[in-house]
DNA sequence: CAGTGGTCTAGACCACGCC
DNA sequence: GCGTGGTCTAGACCACTGG
């Protein structure tokens, strides 16, 4: 870290948040995987020669980002995608009698198609690139709760059509196999009328009133990575916001 | 601040926790008002018998919570409820044209009335509590956005109905006039068609597929103080969440 | 009991805003 | 130049976990 100090008052830096990148590239990089032990604060600032309360302000400010879990006398764990209460950090559909189940998962289709033009601007993707778009419908037991379209850039998730079953968390998939990790998510929601093919795969009259959710989400280093529309039934489940 | 120091190993609460508390019953009695300059560090430092590092962690929690603003070269502000950005911090409704202009009001209705079941429960009034219950509009120009009623428990704000307009932004109003400040608010949101009401106000048919946002919002010692049920079209407008 | 993160302190220097 | 918050360091002690 001492090699990188920065010229005075031009383009400055602080260190703690030069440590944080150096951090998070072993993130990006897989050299730390997700549930790892990482080193010590101490053992940290020794490796970058830097104080420990620096290596803390860095870890700190992770941990506020969901990337890191610290435990007071066991140490600093990487977060895992979507485990325990993670697992609703990007789920905010709840039941409204307050359960928070999970809902399953029936795959419709899925294939490389070639981007539309909302796909091209979310994702920054160049005119005619290939994705993979991914239907399913997602329910609660028996009861349809909605039904979505995944879009993943396919140049981002090389052989994603050799996957003999998509599993039920995807976000858990784009880490164990391509190293991805959704670090933040932006949601667009709106009211709408179901049409004929949301009716069908429902369960309700056309024209029934919809939650339409279209979410972008992004791995650490900020990229889009995934576009995500949901049109889902309210009747029984809510999607909640925390204002803070 | 010394002379509440803890019992050991029993009920340990952080000494920053405790300076935390005492400054935010600073903002919650009103001896320090939004906008307001506060002392410096050192000041509270030397004021409370403290470090600076105990203080300055007690600042920046506030400050993650959106109580305090500080200002590098200026000095730490008490935050102005729904100012600048924060304007937007409880206000979720965006133009899909990108643009955030904060919407007019119309009243239509205000005054006494009994709570109802859901405003008993979420309020946690007593039955046939008294609650003040308001019902506006609010447009983008001169078109309808939503419609909504906000109830307010009487015994929390004495005289409002002595107030002789009520103003777009009642936020601002509650902590000018009853020093209430609004720290977080928790919505849940569902998709609903318009009932005769909604259509006559919002100018659309009945059926039409609404945003139906119910919020409850707390004061700074998580007391709710306002229900706030929104009816909204969203045609050219969407609700913005921001998965972090 | 050793090791970890969490708290607290004290002091130095830096970047920023304002006069 | 001065006062503010922001960064960085070093060291002490505390609370929690697990062997």
């Amino acid at each position: 870290m001492t090699e990188t100090l920065q010229a005075k008052a031009l383009t400055f830096r602080p260190l703690y948040l030069q440590v944080k990148e150096s951090l998070v590239r072993r993130l990006i990089n897989g050299s730390w995987q997700p549930g790892q032990l990482i080193p010590s604060e101490m053992e940290l600032a020794r490796e970058l020669g830097v104080s420990q309360g620096t290596v803390r302000k860095a870890l700190d400010t992770m941990t506020a980002e969901n990337l890191l879990i610290r435990r007071q006398g066991r140490g600093t764990f990487v977060a895992e995608p979507e485990e325990g209460r993670l697992l609703f950090q990007f789920f905010r559909l709840v039941q409204d009698n307050g359960g928070r189940s999970f809902p399953s998962s029936r795959i419709l289709r899925s294939g490389p198609e070639k981007a539309n033009r909302q796909e091209m601007e979310t994702l920054g993707l160049v005119r005619d690139a290939t994705v993979w778009r991914i239907e399913r419908i997602r329910m609660f037991g028996k009861e349809p709760l909605l039904v979505e379209t995944i879009t993943l850039p396919a140049a981002r998730f090389p052989g994603f059509d050799t996957i003999e079953e998509i599993p039920n968390n995807v976000y858990r998939l784009y880490s164990q196999r391509w190293g991805i990790t959704i670090g933040a998510a932006s949601e667009k929601l709106k009211a709408t009328g179901a049409d004929l093919r949301d009716a069908r795969h429902l369960g309700c009259r056309p024209g029934m009133p919809l939650l339409h959710i279209s979410r972008v989400a992004f791995d650490l280093e900020q990229n889009p990575v995934e576009l995500r529309v949901s049109r889902c039934l309210t009747e029984k489940t809510h999607y909640r916001s925390e204002l803070r």
